[in-house]
DNA sequence: CTGAAAGCGCTTACAG
DNA sequence: CTGAAAGCGCTTACAG
């Protein structure tokens, strides 16, 4: 493994004139240059990122905080968010903390990520203000991608109009009886009540009541969605429109209703939350967020508060959309 | 930010000392050890990596490279690997190529990787010898998921094998006109031949021709494999089952036969690789691999490979496992 | 335009 | 058991 010592060497001039050639810097001349990048090449130098880094303070690498990678929505916006860091030089660092609380408190006191990155991408997470202010004190530009927090970067969805769209598409078709299939709220590692209060307001517009008995938790997952949508439907009073807070949920729900011996649309329907990529093989009626875009978004967040830690960090929120497909319909006859 | 002089003059000893007793080395008084452990605890003191790096030649930091980190399959891995990584205390570097040949070539020429990482591993993709070379002249040891490597540790599935017994299943219920949806070959960035390999061997081996026409290509995409199965199912003479070289391919066929109105497995059976997590929601006969454990057990291999080097790199291939739902079943009687 | 030198914050023989 | 010192490989004022 060469150095830049080796380089400098080969090209006869200092470390220093090195370095500067290397880096594009100004006060080199072309034929300078040109001398140490020949031998820079030749030699196959790759500078030490630990030598850089700890002579400059500046790591080149940003932190990607979150609970899942193996789940869709995470894995689609770490790989955009990588995408756009690698093109602009950066490394990803990866932190996905599960449902372990041990880790979680170990990624927002700092410990893992202080010295080691230049800014932080967090994502699906609801940080206490304990943490947000632990992470804050790491000291780069932090962006949060699902939610808003005072002093950080943030770019979303706004997830209670996301849920009084859906609820709204249920009600235009003349359903009245709506069930609500939501997450954990306990554990704060995903959107929390946002949609749970769009579902209710929504009801509420319509002059319904909110039912207790309609609402379940999913979190999050196929088979939570699946064992919630069950229970809902084995009620005495069966709901005619199933809505899910997010589509892996809906998908459960999907499978449930067909195993219950329901038609979908016809005996119930089923709408989400995402637009995950199976959603249209399921015919899943949906609210469409763009999640690509949201980590590409984010991504350029950092890279824009690393050039310009003076500017207020921008709160984005972008738009979604209903996208009608097979799983809604109107309600059966006899019930509505 | 404290450094570790800090923490020696608050514990009033020098940082040599503060260096071994926050290592856990032998040689320092329990005394002191308190007494550092303490001074650090107060002031927050977290180490430099990049100054631990430069001056011990360590990383602590392990390379990922996939393909993809947005599919399936690449997300689980990488999951699993974290997780395993983490808990050694290692951190996790994310290089997602994509299908960017230029990222591909920068990556395995060690760019990206060299003097960053203490260990690489590789996922999903069929390196060619000299990138080989190039990956192996990085430094650390090397594991590879889904493929095996002279020199490299790697952890795998019999592609052959599991494609023999997912025809095998197909023909033991009596198709005999089979269609295949395979990756694209030419990229390289997925087992390349072996799955087809094996659907044309247990062919063989029924005493059944290999017919070009019932051979298609689905690039390892849902739409893909939708496509594909668009095609095949067009056929004049159609085929009475599909075998799909991955689940989500499978799940693209299953749509693109319910929308030519045929019924599943009725008058078309599907099969595919995998246990994708939605499987078992679309009721998909498949061809399980444990993908959970080669993501585990591709990280223990490099951990076990960076504490004892001069060991052989294993190589290791997990069982597969048929895994009969709802979408095989005997072919319709005017075809058989 | 170029170089000598200080310094970034650690680890690790070496000496005691 | 503990410390002084060298050294890891860069970057960056500073001087010329």
């Amino acid at each position: 493994m060469s150095t830049i010592r080796d380089v400098a060497e080969a090209a006869g001039v200092s470390i220093a004139t090195v370095s500067r050639a290397l880096h594009g810097l100004p006060r080199v001349s072309e034929e300078t240059r040109r001398r140490v990048l020949a031998a820079a090449a030749e030699l196959r130098y790759v500078a030490s990122p630990s030598a850089a880094s700890l002579a400059s303070g500046q790591t080149n690498a940003i932190g990607v905080v979150a609970p899942f990678v193996n789940r869709w929505y995470f894995a689609v916006i770490v790989h955009s968010a990588e995408e756009r860091l690698r093109k602009a030089g950066y490394d990803l660092l990866l932190y996905s903390l599960g449902t372990n609380a041990h880790e979680r408190r170990r990624a927002f006191a700092g410990t893992l990520l202080r010295k080691r990155v230049d800014g932080v991408l967090v994502l699906g997470l609801h940080p206490t203000p304990e943490e947000v202010a632990a992470l804050s004190a790491v000291g780069g530009p932090v962006a949060i991608v699902g939610a808003e927090v005072p002093g950080w970067a943030s770019v979303r969805i706004d997830d209670e109009a996301a849920a009084r769209c859906a609820v709204r598409h249920l009600l235009d078709l003349g359903h009245r009886r709506i069930g609500f299939i939501g997450g954990d709220d306990e554990l704060h590692t995903a959107m929390p009540a946002d949609r749970r209060l769009g579902y209710r307001a929504e009801l509420a517009a319509a002059g319904l009541p909110t039912r207790p008995e309609l609402e379940a938790v999913g979190g999050f997952t196929v088979t939570g969605g699946h064992d919630a949508a069950e229970r809902l439907l084995a009620l005495p009073e069966r709901p005619t429109a199933l809505f899910a807070a997010s589509d892996e949920m809906a998908m459960g729900a999907l499978q449930a209703a067909r195993r219950s011996g329901l038609r979908v649309p016809e005996d119930v329907s089923v709408i989400g939350i995402d637009d995950h990529e199976m959603a249209h093989l399921m015919e899943l009626t949906t609210v469409a967020q763009p999640v690509v875009a949201q980590g590409t978004l984010a991504a350029e967040m950092i890279l824009a508060a690393l050039t310009e830690p003076e500017r207020p960090p921008p709160a984005v929120t972008v738009p979604t959309e209903l996208v009608v497909r097979g799983s809604t319909g109107p309600p059966p006859r006899r019930a509505g």
